[in-house]
DNA sequence: CCCGGCCGTGTTATCGCTAACATGAGGCAA
DNA sequence: TTGCCTCATGTTAGCGATAACACGGCCGGG
């Protein structure tokens, strides 16, 4: 259906009821330099009276480029993907683009290269794609050349702009916390391996263990979810020698909380726990979780900046920006 | 390489590949019945051959009509809207439409008035709006007609389409489960009361206490955050007489854990707690949360089936539909 | 005093598609 | 055979914008 039930005025109305031709028109809603200020204002009037409103149709197909952005994003709740796309979609509102998105149920190359074909289809002016993983990467390999494209954190040696949160220095920050409590070692809950997030922390967990000449526990392997720590918890509080858990992220650290209280095992007085994310319930889990909180609207915001730079100069090498994340001390390491 | 500069291949182009004119490309692209089959299969070929994909600005032009649906939501990672989002787009992109999001930071109308606008800049086929409360129900006043709209948890006196989870029966069910482990009365922690769902729960609370002829105790208000629940909580834990106590989401529930945790109030020995949502990490609280599953996904089809029937057919009475939730039961209330 | 350039504006040509009408080849009833 | 209708396809005319060029009037410099 039409979206008015008849067309509404196009720009030959507003032209003619200001009494200038439709090229005057374009060049006011342009701001165009050379129009008098007296016909802008009647033209603006004229706009004002007929409630006209630019056909983006026509305009995208005269120049070839959309006001719209894209987003590829995982199909889930997980609050990383969630708080990154509301983010965006301010900051692009306010830069005059509007944003469809185009939701993955799994990360794998085919899924994503759909994802990416929906949005080739509507002539994205540019494509933001949350690509943790290298099969999501890999559905990038066909893009057309000349289609601005940031990854969040994807794969820094694909030459595409890319932000990420520095997951290393985070976990370093997690890890270090734990030590700098007494704990001669920390164990950790991964998230999937594949995700470059988990690898990060991973890697950032183990050297900062290894540069404290601490042990390095293997990683228990878990994907993002209450569960899987819960699971992970399970097996932990059995062991005694387990007294400091770094989990990659809160949902995580939650799931393992419950398992701690279940056996006995007290938090923070027998064992510490840090997680990452810090979701808005971090604070109030039992005990309030001590986190690593990365800024994901900086992220969304940094992300619409290389875009929007290489949508100005196609030329230009695609930057990478790297977002640092904050340690948040709560209640759920011994002191 | 290029056909024709950067703009990369149009019909015409297929259309002189397969010996065509390209009307008969756009016959074989809109499925029109009269078109041989051997043209059919030769403009299919040079459709692959070219990696031709048609250019939806200029079929939004001409027609009227965009393949694009507008959601209007809220900016947050409430659980309730990101689920709708993820599952709206999910069933959208299988209907052939893409989905384009503008969100929200406040629901006051202007809020709500200024996204529904940048839809109706982009020409949108029809929108989906999450208002939650007479405030960006009245955001939707000025819309021209024609526009199909369907909103979700909407004022259900509005003419529009409307999907609404079924607030009072959840509640209901909530509260009920409570009578019946033996509780003499239900406390409830609300949502925000200008939202409907915040005022549909506290409706089916309220009435299942009076139908069991139970005391009404003044509902203590809320937000949807964690940090209200554990608010709520610090006060209910004080007041012996407070056994049960059913929130208005899960989140709420979480604070009130923490708070009922602190105060040295078990649950559910001492305090029995229902939620509402059934996040992901329900199941993991301390203890698990016993609470009311709204079918998220089934809402977003609800939404979407109302909103292709608006489009079909403009004159139809828009529809109403009500997803009916499902108590969880966990082991957060004692038997 | 004349001429070139800038300013403000209009005219015309696309962009890539679909709708509407045109055309021509067969098939079949009269 | 003569229409006339049905396919299968082609031709033409926009949709509503921007881009490129055209065109007078006014300005300032030589």
């Amino acid at each position: 259906m039409d979206i008015r039930g008849s067309r509404g005025p196009a720009m030959t109305d507003v032209a003619r009821l200001a009494g200038v031709s439709h090229q005057t028109v374009s060049r006011v809603l342009n701001d165009h330099p050379n129009v008098k200020e007296q016909t802008r204002l009647r033209v603006r009037a004229a706009i004002a009276e007929l409630g006209y409103r630019p056909n983006r149709a026509a305009r995208t197909l005269v120049t070839g480029r959309s006001q719209l952005l894209g987003v590829v994003t995982l199909n889930s709740t997980l609050f990383g993907p969630a708080s990154l796309l509301a983010a965006f979609e301010q900051a692009a509102a306010e830069a005059g683009f509007a944003v469809s998105v185009a939701s993955v149920v799994r990360l794998d190359r085919e899924s994503v290269a759909a994802a990416v074909d929906r949005h080739l289809d509507q002539r994205v002016a540019g494509l933001v794609v949350i690509a943790p993983t290298a099969s999501a990467g890999e559905g990038l390999a066909a893009l057309p050349a000349g289609v601005p494209v940031v990854t969040i954190d994807g794969d820094p040696n694909r030459a595409h702009g890319l932000v990420t949160v520095d997951q290393v220095a985070g976990a370093r920050a997690a890890t270090q916390h734990l030590l700098d409590a007494g704990h001669r070692t920390v164990w950790h809950v991964s998230g999937p391996p594949d995700w470059y997030d988990a690898a990060g922390r991973i890697e950032g967990w183990r050297r900062t263990l290894q540069a404290a000449g601490a042990e390095v526990p293997p990683p228990v392997q878990a994907d993002w979810s209450a569960a899987a720590g819960y699971a992970a918890g399970q097996m932990l509080a059995r062991m005694p020698e387990v007294t400091a858990v770094f989990t990659a992220n809160d949902h995580l650290a939650l799931g393992l909380l419950r398992a701690l209280y279940e056996r006995g095992r007290r938090v923070p007085e027998d064992v510490s726990v840090v997680g990452f994310d810090d979701v808005p319930e971090a604070a109030f889990l039992i005990p309030p979780l001590t986190t690593v909180r990365p800024d994901f609207a900086a992220v969304a915001l940094a992300g619409l900046d290389l875009l929007l730079a290489q949508m100005a100069d196609a030329d230009a090498a695609p930057g990478q920006i790297v977002v640092e994340p904050e340690l948040v001390v709560r209640n759920s390491v011994r002191r």
